[in-house]
DNA sequence: GTGTGTGAAAGTATTCACAGCC
DNA sequence: GGCTGTGAATACTTTCACACAC
């Protein structure tokens, strides 16, 4: 039986909290490379260009973690917050668009290392399938509904180009892969209860060019 | 002279509403295109997964776009948003990094098409010196000094192993360029007031994992 | 003394609801 | 009647400041 280690007040997780754990983990595992055993909100806050209480108070959605007087053991911080962003077991992933981005993502290496799976690629283009980009021979999107039926999947990451996008995701949602990370230039929506996270180039550098207008004398 | 045409009281712009503007302008974009003259709020809303409240209020950060009982323009409310996010001319821009991922995005069309112009692009490595990666020859990471010298660049996407990264995003914010576009897994600094956005894949797909742990029954 | 965990306060963002104009 | 523009209300986020544990 699970003990519970002390009442805590059940909040529910600000969606703001959750990117941020990210970048605290990164932190961290480059603290506990340099081989620093222990940190402090306030150096952790340092490294990562925030404040110290932002920290605590998004830690403290997930528990009691730290020492007072102390701080916080690095390598117990760096587990927990893995089990926070349910990087303790591994997610499989497939990527659909075996082009230049698609590519480039699928030989990141920090994509394996964190949990993530590549567990098959698929595109459209007779010169492309077949070939290896970075998850053995990519398969044709015509497959993928066959795909779907046999393997599990929990991440869709779509790199087509925008045209057939919305199609994709449609199709991917429909045999029930419960999240999606989209690179092409579309709002994309999904009626079943799937989560959809957008990459947007266009939108960074428009952000950029509002920023930009405003600092510069043009 | 210019004329006021009428009192506004002048507000910030919340930094949330920015990228939302980039999200209005392609749905209009595609209204647009399908020959559509004239939408309200509401329609528009739909169209981006919003509500009609958020785009008016939005909107009233820079002025008065719409006819009220009727709607807003298509045509004049398009010019009105690339003005809002100073589309309203070019930006000059280079890719540091001719990878695959520098690569991709220098083949993206949408990206000139929107005021975006490429006007060089740097690599360290031999075998992509000299190549066409979309903007003509690649040009060494070591003349990157002197040619932000020569030339003026508004914008510099950094597409670098993120071993190098934070050296390139040193040398170029020095040199003078104002905003970066960071690819790299890096917690990205600088010093002087240069703006600073971070496309991160690893924080994007521990999001997911987040929100996947939840949802799922693993 | 030092540094966490957390209610309370301050600051932002979103949504409501309606006056005013077409 | 329909729809915008906007102050006011609500909801959410961040920061403060201090009790408490080491």
């Amino acid at each position: 039986m699970m003990q519970t280690p002390r009442a805590r007040k059940e909040q529910p997780v600000p969606s703001a909290t959750v990117p941020r754990l990210s970048g605290y983990l990164r932190q961290l595992q480059e603290i506990q490379a340099r081989g620093t055993a222990t940190i402090s909100s306030r150096l952790l806050a340092e490294a990562v260009g925030t404040n110290p209480a932002q920290i605590r108070k998004d830690l403290s959605y997930f528990g009691e973690f730290g020492i007072r007087g102390v701080g916080y053991e690095v390598d117990r911080l760096i587990n927990e917050l893995k089990k926070c962003l349910g990087l303790d077991h591994t997610w499989d992933t497939i990527i659909v668009g075996a082009g230049k981005l698609g590519t480039a993502l699928a030989r990141y290496r920090g994509f394996q290392k964190q949990g993530f799976n590549l567990v098959a690629m698929f595109d459209a283009s007779r010169a492309v399938i077949g070939k290896n980009r970075g998850a053995g021979p990519v398969l044709s999107t015509q497959e993928l509904g066959k795909y779907l039926k046999r393997h599990h999947v929990d991440i869709a990451i779509v790199t087509t180009p925008a045209a057939v996008a919305q199609t994709i995701i449609d199709r991917v949602v429909a045999a029930g892969v419960p999240s999606i990370l989209n690179f092409a230039p579309i709002r994309a929506h999904a009626k079943k209860p799937a989560i959809v996270r957008q990459v947007d180039l266009s939108t960074e550098l428009m952000t950029l060019s509002f920023y930009l207008k405003k600092h510069s004398s043009h």
